[in-house]
Formats: structure tokens, sequence, C-alpha cells
DNA sequence: TTCCCCCTCAGTGTATACACACCGAGAGGA
DNA sequence: TCCTCTCGGTGTGTATACACTGAGGGGGAA
């Protein structure tokens, strides 16, 4: 592994984590001697981080890590909104309708009444999305999206697991991957609206009260 | 201007122009000296051209201009779709009405009857554009719909302006700032997708036989 | 003649040195 | 006392040198 991709990967996980806060300058010198690199990859992690826009140039000497708030979960679900649903519609007309069958059920069985069981949970969810980048084969759209979901899991951190919010965002789930197996892309969409919706209340609500 | 700017606004320019072909293999130090940079600022400009997607890293050992047919302008304007519609609903809950008002008078007034005019036009959808991120004012959306707009460029070279489409063009983009002043989401969101299935179609249409 | 191995070289990845610009502190003058 | 100018320092931007890896060609052996 390249020492920029460690530098980036490190970084990129501090941030989503919060181990590096919002508005912490990172200086050149000092995070390539804390992470080991010289400042040539370092510099190379920080400009990936920089087009992801998890870090922000705030003037031309001081990068700091982006500011997260409310608001910005808020305009992030609506880029969501916007991607998920044009995915789900298109996969509706060209995907693999077993694949998603199978999903659909997957996502029917899912009890969430363990630590494991939410792991698995979580890894389900991770190949729903995968067939659904394969079933859309949008290069375009697969990159955005990537993008936003980078920017999502800093939400996680904010916000608390609900066990109850998690069952219902299964059944979505379900919903969701049953209409794409049945090619019907007007209830594929509209489900996926819902669920986001649902989504981002569970989370709007869990936040302290002086974060919303 | 940074040594690094320059090098990406250069090869930028050239990707989208179509002076560098698809395919082409980008050497760092062939790139360098033909630039006028040393390595260092040309390596931050591919890997910004990369996180663009107009670079691609075929290989461990060699990065080329990234491929463009018919198959990415299609994949393109579903992508441009699942964005602008939302963009439109978001203007048309948001917007500065009286501001889409005078832009939809400006789209009706738009007779493209000279060269002049038609470099007026691409300067009015321009403001058009900014217009809609300043309304919607969604960092994240815009900068999908920006990453967006960097590829479309690449459509143009492979089509011919076309004055009768141009004009229903400007037809169309009266409809949509129309309907954003009256706040009409719905409307809005389906002048969109009419305007971006009837300029797909138009470039489809004009482009040489065998590159459908 | 053909196949395989080794060597060379081209080209990237990283480290480091140097240049330069901006910011702040301190001193001097008004 | 306050403002301004200058000087030093800190930190980024760029160039360059070195290291390493992978590919291709040539030579040797079967």
């Amino acid at each position: 592994m390249r020492a920029s991709d460690r530098a980036y990967v490190t970084l990129l996980d501090e941030i989503q984590s919060g181990a590096l806060a919002p508005g912490t300058v990172l200086g050149e010198v000092e995070q390539a001697t804390r992470l080991g690199v010289s400042r040539t990859p370092l510099r190379e992690a920080i400009g990936r981080l920089v087009a992801d826009g998890l870090v922000t140039q705030q003037s031309p000497r001081v990068t700091v890590v982006t500011d997260f708030d409310a608001d910005d979960i808020r305009a992030l679900f609506e880029a969501r909104r916007a991607l998920e649903t044009m995915m789900a519609r298109l996969a509706s007309a060209r995907g693999d309708r077993s694949a998603f069958r199978a999903l659909s059920e997957e996502f029917t069985r899912a009890h969430l009444d363990s630590d494991e069981a939410i792991e698995a949970y979580y890894a389900l969810i991770a190949r729903f999305d995968a067939a659904l980048d394969a079933a859309v084969d949008n290069a375009y759209l697969t990159s955005a999206l990537r993008t936003i979901r980078t920017h999502l899991v800093r939400a996680r951190r904010l916000t608390s697991d609900n066990r109850g919010r998690m069952q219902a965002s299964a059944d979505e789930h379900a919903l969701i991957a049953s209409a794409v197996a049945d090619g019907d892309a007007e209830l594929a969409a509209h489900a996926t609206h819902v669920h986001l919706h649902n989504a981002l209340t569970a989370i709007l609500t869990s936040l302290p009260e002086g974060n919303r």
C-alpha cells in the first residue's frame, strides 16, 4: 500500500469517526510527522479529501476539517433522495430480478435482536447498495452516490443506534427490493423516498436538542 | 496562479476539447515537460482529474484519458436528470421568485439569430444554473452537478450546434424558470425532465451513425 | 528455433531541500 | 498612546534526487 493511500485512509477514518473534529486545522508538517510519511504523499491525501469535500481550504494557507451539522444532514438527504430514487427506478427497469427478490426476502427475515444480527444487517445493506450499483451500471450516478455515502458516515456519529428504527428500516428495504424485483419503478422510487424520509426524521430526532 | 492550477486547467481544457483524445496515455515526465512544470504540481493536477473522473488509472503505472462515448452521454443524462429535477423542485420551494420570473422572460425573449445571440444565450444558461445553485443552497447537490457538467462539456464536441434545437431549448428553459417562479415544483421537475429528454435526443441524433 | 530467465531501463512513489509569501511581533516615530 | 514599518519565522508551493517496481528485450539453454 502506498504511503499516500495510508495517509488518506487514516485521515478519512479520523474525520468520519470524529477523532478529527470539524474545524481542526490540518498543517502539512504536523500531519505528515504524525502519520509517519513525508509531505508529498500527505499533500496527495489532503487533496483527495478536499475533492471529497471532507476538508476545506479555508484560506490559501490553512486547510481545516469541513464543518458538519444538522443542516448538512438535511442537505445530504436531499441529494441522496435525488440519486437513490433514480437508482431505484433504473434498477427496476434493468435489474436482475431474482437477485433483488432474494435480497427482499433477506430483509424480511432480518431480526435485529443481537449485536451480530445488527452487524449482519449493515453488511446486508452494503450488499443491497452494491446490487443497485451493479444493476444500474451508471458510473456517474455511482460515483456521486459514493461521495454522498462518504459524508453520511459522519452523521452516524451524531446519532445513536435505535433498534426499533432499524427494524422498520429493514422492512422498508424489503419493500424497495421487492418493488425492484417486480420491475415496479414508481413503487421502488416512492418506497425509497419514504425510507429516506423516515431515516432522516429518525436521525434528526435523535440529535441532541441544541444540534437540530 | 499556482503551477498545479495551471497544469489542471490546461489538461482539463485539452480533455474537454478533445485535444487530448480518450485513451491518451499521460506520462508524468512527458506532460510535466510539455506544460513547463515539475512533476510535483503535475501529479497534483492529474490527481484532481482522476477525482473528476476525466482521467483513469488504467494500471498502477499508466494513467489515460477516460473514454467517452454515446453510452456515457446516456448515463450522464440519467444522473443529470436525477440531480436537476431535484434542483428544480427545491428551487420552486425556496427560490427568489422575481429572479426566476426575470430569467423566464429573458429566455422567452431570446432570438438566436446571430453568433453573438448564441454566445449570450450560453451566458444566460450559465446565469440560470447559478441562480438554481444559489436558490437550492445545497453544497452536495451543487458539487455533484458540477462534476456532471464537467463531463457534459465533452459531449458538445461530439455534436453540432443546431439552431432550431436551441430555440426550442430556450422555450423549455423559459417554462422551467416560469414554473420555479410560480413555486410549481411538479411542473418545474417535469419540464426539466422534458427538456433533458429533448436535449439528449437531439445530441444522440446529431451523432455520426457509428457512434450511437 | 523456441522458451525461459535475467538484466536493464523507464517511469512512478517518496523524501527532502529550497524558494517564497504571509502573518505577527516588536520597535520606532508621530 | 497609537499607528506603521520592518524583520523574522512559520508554513506552503515547487523542484529535484533517490529508491523501487514492473515490463520488455536479449541472451542462453534445451
